[in-house]
DNA sequence: GAATTCGTTGAATCTGTATTCAATATACAG
DNA sequence: CTGTATATTGAATACAGATTCAACGAATTC
């Protein structure tokens, strides 16, 4: 079992190393050669792991699809709304000082999803949906009088874009303190 | 002189055509010959306008930060910050209804300052700085008492950022509704 | 209206990089 | 130990797509 074991860890090395050089230097200009010089391993053995550059990106991406289905649960959770976003926001802002993994899988998965990468990926990432949950959290905050009227669903699509904005902005300069999550859920909370 | 004007129309059409493209496929999956047939013309002659893609690229962001200058006056501005700010960002939330063109501009702007474009462009993209003034504008509203306490700088950023992230996810989906500037500058307002 | 210049074309190159492959080394089974 | 399977390499190939180019057409000049 030690080979298996061996190939699994080679495989995560490259997926990890592949997703650190996808957010730093962008899909298109992060060339084969490139991950292969970082993981360390020779080109042609990045092809015993991976199909193609395309399936890697895919798989990278179904890592993320998979680890970020922490925010697709149901909504009845024992916090109010604004509360917990706050919480998450924190805790995810303090990921991107600490664990990069975590961070820089987020920034890429929403990368993903706009355009200009290649179409399967992009279905995989598109797939992974934490606004019909964020939604129906700010639907409950506002029956709870703390989230000012609109449409939950716009409201929820405009609080991820612009977390993500912002996780993009971090992700290009490393140096950049990370906000206050007070401030990004204050765009839904009343007066 | 009509010469000299038709060549002039066909430069900005292929600058216009390009920047569409990039915006709705990215960059790199718009080839010239896309670009060609769009305008349309030729591909060959696409190079006696412009030397290469990354040079047609670098015309378009010019051309981008000539018009983006709107955002880096003095903030000597007669109206309260916080009324500035909403009615800029209402005006370019309607652009993005009316004038796709502005609207594409801004994104593909945010888009090469972020990485994965070439450095040319982004060095140019990235010249173009409304952080300054609109950190001034803030350290204004905070004097005012009408915006939270926070480094005013850093304020910005995340402001932009989530402009930025929002004008994206329009960008991706055309019907999507626009959001409330109220909404944006909230993030801003003291409790 | 002949000469010259500029606009235009699309097929032929050239280039960068993903991908393949023949060869070699290393692990594992019997 | 021997044979078989798997890991690894880096140079050779394939290919997509940017770029060039030789030829043609249309405008402008004198």
């Amino acid at each position: 079992m030690t080979r298996k074991e061996q190939k699994e860890e080679r495989r995560k090395a490259i997926l990890m190393t592949a997703l650190t050089l996808f957010v730093e230097k962008g899909y298109y200009d992060t060339k084969i050669t490139d991950i292969a010089a970082a993981v360390p391993m020779s080109t042609g053995l990045m092809f015993h792991y991976f199909e193609s550059k395309e399936e890697l990106l895919v798989e990278v991406v179904k890592m993320g699809a998979e680890g970020t289905r922490a925010l697709s649960g149901s909504a009845d959770i024992p916090v109010p709304p604004d509360v917990f976003l706050t919480g998450f926001l924190t805790q995810m802002f303090a990921y991107a000082k600490e664990q990069p993994w975590v961070f820089n899988m987020f920034v890429l998965m929403s990368q993903v999803r706009r355009n200009g990468m290649p179409e399967d990926a992009r279905r995989i990432a598109s797939a992974v949906d934490s606004i019909d949950f964020t939604a129906q959290l700010i639907a409950r905050g506002q029956q709870d009088g703390i989230f000012r009227d609109g449409d939950p669903v716009l409201m929820a699509r405009c609080f991820w874009a612009s977390v993500q904005g912002i996780m993009e902005e971090m992700a290009m300069d490393r140096n950049m303190a990370a906000p206050d999550a007070g401030w990004i859920v204050a765009m839904l909370r009343k007066g």
